[in-house]
DNA sequence: AAACAATCCCCCAATCTTAGGTATTTTTCA
DNA sequence: TGAAAAATACCTAAGATTGGGGGATTGTTT
């Protein structure tokens, strides 16, 4: 049981559900490859701790009281990269998971999981993985993905690509071989197709909606 | 072996090496939920059949004779969004991952992945997922994660961000609640860090950075 | 025939961008 | 605590860009 402990994964939970962390800890401890080394109700007390516990992988819920899981593996990751970060929530809306990717999870697994999703996730991300539930994978995936029923024309979309890109008119015209006038007209037909009246507008409309 | 033809899910194969197709013919045929409908060495007979053939799920290959797998899916994802696409190759290079994805895979496994994974992504993409390889998996995050070892300051980058928007120092500044000059001033420290001198260019080297 | 797409042209005024500077205050870190 | 870095603000100036008007032609598709 103690045995080897040195050699153990080391890992950590923040949660503030003590139900679910306690299930969590023994699910955990239950292999004799981990080690639970500490388990946290906040983010602020696991940031605190973090060079006496030096976990291997943090298993991060997002509801958190006080600061948000989110900015947890932010400021987790900013201090030590090599900690992986999976991040175990009710949420699958979006802006969560967009957001928690960004902050630097390496994982993103959904509470419904199944408890050996849920570890085999830790070995995962130890081998250099990225675990994500089923439908965190497809809106990942389809964050690629453009909007198929875009008004904008494909001469319209190339125009305004090139304009997220910072480019400027003239310089749209010279890589499209056209001429300057017409990188204007078709400018004018994206502004008017989006109802904006200006760069940063029509920008902001089409990533929205995944025109470009 | 044939009864219930009708129920069964139609499989499609999109693969120049005769060994590899036939291999997964077979391997998707021994399962009774499944009928391989097609085997093509090309995708110009696979999208000249396709109506014909009506697959669910398309297994694709990226590396064919005549056009690409990737222009492929993107014709096939655009005269048919039903359809799922799984690419099925040796090419683990980013580029080739997030072209694919962009022009519409549903999934994304490498070669050397076990039969029954395989498998499982034609089950997986049918119920809405997508499934990918661990390192494919792995890739597709940590393309949401920015580079660590950025040259700019939170600041700088901030600024950055809101030019990648469109934004125009004025608006940059009122957004930020600092002076027309101080955005000016970032402006010219971040075209020095990043040795460029206009916004497309300092976008064009923070976006390949991951700066931004 | 009508609608759409892509191309090109003109005018104009306001704004923006880049390039030189300098300088103060605040924050960070060794 | 003292130096370095970051964030802030200001100045001048020229040239480029942008957005709002107006229009026109050619081809394609329906």
């Amino acid at each position: 049981m103690n045995e080897d402990l040195e050699m153990k994964n080391r890992i950590e939970i923040v949660e503030d559900n003590d139900v679910v962390r306690d299930g969590l800890k023994l699910l955990i401890n239950s292999m004799s490859k981990h080690n639970v080394v500490a388990a946290y109700i906040s983010c602020e007390q696991a940031i605190k701790n973090l060079d006496k516990d030096l976990p291997d992988v943090i298993l991060m819920d997002l509801d958190l009281p006080g600061m948000s899981g989110i900015e947890g593996i932010r400021r987790i990751k900013k201090r030590n990269q090599e900690i992986h970060l999976i991040v175990i929530t009710v949420h699958e809306d979006s802006e969560m998971v967009f957001e928690a990717l960004c902050a630097g999870a390496s994982g993103y697994i959904t509470k419904n999981a199944n408890h050996s999703r849920l570890l085999d996730a830790i070995d995962e991300v130890q081998s250099g993985g990225a675990p994500m539930s089923t439908r965190i994978a497809k809106m990942v995936v389809s964050s690629f993905q453009r909007n198929q029923n875009s008004p904008l024309t494909s001469r319209e979309t190339e125009v305004l690509e090139l304009l997220a890109k910072g480019k400027s008119y003239t310089v749209i015209a010279d890589e499209l071989f056209i001429h300057k006038e017409t990188v204007k007209s078709h400018i004018k037909n994206i502004y008017f197709k989006l109802h904006v009246n200006s760069k940063a507008d029509a920008l902001e409309i089409a990533r929205k909606n995944k025109l470009i």
